[in-house]
RNA sequence: GUGGGUGUAGCCCAGAGGUCUAAGGCGUCAGGUUGUGGCCCUGAAGAUCGAGGGUUCAAAUCCCUCCACCCACCCCA
């Protein structure tokens, strides 16, 4: 038997509210910021992300789907949002609209990863990205907009991160003295810990074994690292979030999987944390659209994953919006009335009611048990009586009354019912 | 990629070498007379016991391999 492949799932009906619900909100987030969607394909030139993520990190290092295709181009399946974006901003020569140019998308992304609780190998994201403006005040903004989404959402118990990373100017510097640090004391580091030195020194910081924390605390810190640039950056988002009323907290040992982040980096998790906790992460990006090519240009933005958000709206037992069930359910006994429900059926559909109907003959009992079992709050019988009366008998299953209802007066009386 | 756990019908699960021709619940379907649902009752369908190999007179039950899922690491949404 086929199975979906690993770490992919398939997301079915039961489900399928959490990720309609899920879209409205997002849709309306974009709405209240002023963000417009863009849709890029599930699929690139590999080369985009080796570009902007970065060959040394995870993501690109082991972690892409990528294939030859029939020409011998080498394309990889997106293995995050941003990168994408970024592209079509070029390629559609945004430059030229007002900018910021403010975008976002929900799409699949592709890591090929060892599944687990919240981690697949197929999931997906709600990604916004705001492009071409380097104040800080858009920073405050999307982490505004990130904190709102799951204020809209009903989510709990949540908690905002935010570091600064500092920039190409400042950070060479600093990862130098963090180096220096962990150089003295490598004897003490684990073994992953004594690959990140070389390999990603940043990471360092946010390793969970207790001897390498107890570094961590003296470890030197990016923010007090900055250039004056990055540092007013830094100070002034604190002051905007402070306007915003943001409870966000500065953890200086955040840092993020990617190569293009500068100064602002955050992310949001759940107080409660069950498996993979972070379930929006972002920050600023002002050196990718400059590596794609284009004259520099600042931007931020952040994802958001889907999976993980309704893992914690099932675990905080929010009540997600009920998608309406079909009005009508049309029952019949014997041929003749089986014509003329296929013919009402027909007709309350052109008038934009939902209909369900019966199809093999069954007996009225269990034509009555599924039209129970649909939802449908009214049911139509149909039998040799109500063909030769020219009506139908229109059951409301809330109040079990039903009365006779000719054909003619039955999507009147139905329109009514709706309002 | 590393380590640990689990794997019995669509779902939840009993079962721990012969009494398993695998039990129960949910769900599905059909009935409980002649045109009426939600409760209740009856019945039916549905399982090569994750797959393959081995041990044994005998394996769902023991062993090995593989696969999948779960959990942790890693990484990230």
């Amino acid at each position: 038997m086929f199975q979906a492949p690993r770490g992919t799932q398939d997301i079915l009906p039961e489900d399928q509210p959490y990720w309609s619900f899920l879209k409205e909100k997002a849709e309306e987030l974009a709405r209240l910021y002023g963000y417009e969607r863009i849709d890029t394909p599930v699929f690139e030139v590999a080369g985009l992300f080796v570009r902007t993520v970065g060959s040394g990190t995870d993501i690109v290092e082991k972690e892409t789907y990528s294939f030859n295709d029939r020409s011998g181009d080498q394309m990889t399946l997106r293995p995050e949002g941003t990168a994408s974006v970024c592209r079509a901003y070029i390629e559609h020569g945004m430059a030229s609209c007002p900018q910021p140019v403010k975008l976002f998308y929900h799409a699949p992304i592709f890591r090929y990863e060892r599944p687990q609780a919240g981690r697949y190998r197929q999931h997906h994201q709600f990604g916004f990205e705001a492009i071409g403006d380097g104040d800080a005040v858009l920073d405050a903004e999307l982490i505004d907009m990130a904190w709102r989404f799951f204020a809209l959402l009903g989510l709990r118990n949540l908690t905002l991160q935010i570091n600064s990373i500092g920039c190409h100017k400042c950070r060479p510097a600093y990862l130098a003295r963090l180096k220096e640090y962990y150089a003295g004391y490598k004897a003490e580091l684990c073994g992953d810990c004594k690959v990140r030195l070389d390999k990603n020194t940043l990471r360092l910081l946010d390793c969970k074994k207790s001897a390498c924390r107890s570094l961590m605390i003296g470890a030197p810190r990016s923010v007090e690292n900055l250039c004056q640039e990055c540092e007013e950056h830094f100070e002034q988002l604190k002051s905007h979030l402070l306007t915003l009323h943001l409870p966000f907290e500065i953890n200086s040992s955040l840092v993020r999987g990617l190569d293009y982040y500068t100064k602002t980096v955050f992310e949001i998790q759940p107080e409660e944390k069950l498996g993979q906790s972070t379930i929006a992460g972002g920050g600023r990006y002002d050196g990718l659209l400059e590596e794609l090519g284009a004259k520099p240009t600042p931007a931020v933005g952040f994802a958001a994953g889907i999976e993980r958000i309704i893992i914690n709206l099932k675990k905080q037992e929010i009540v997600i919006p009920e998608v309406p069930k079909p009005l009508v359910f049309i029952v019949w006994m014997g041929n003749i009335a089986r014509q003329a429900a296929v013919k009402v059926s027909g007709q309350l559909r052109s008038h934009g009611i939902a209909t369900m109907m019966t199809y093999t003959p069954r007996s009225l009992k269990a034509q009555l048990r599924q039209a129970d079992g649909s939802g449908c709050h009214y049911v139509a019988i149909i039998g040799d009586e109500e063909v030769v009366q020219k009506v139908v008998m229109l059951r409301d299953m809330r109040t079990a009354r039903q009365e006779p209802v000719a054909l003619d007066m039955l999507i009147e009386r139905l329109q009514q019912k709706i309002h």
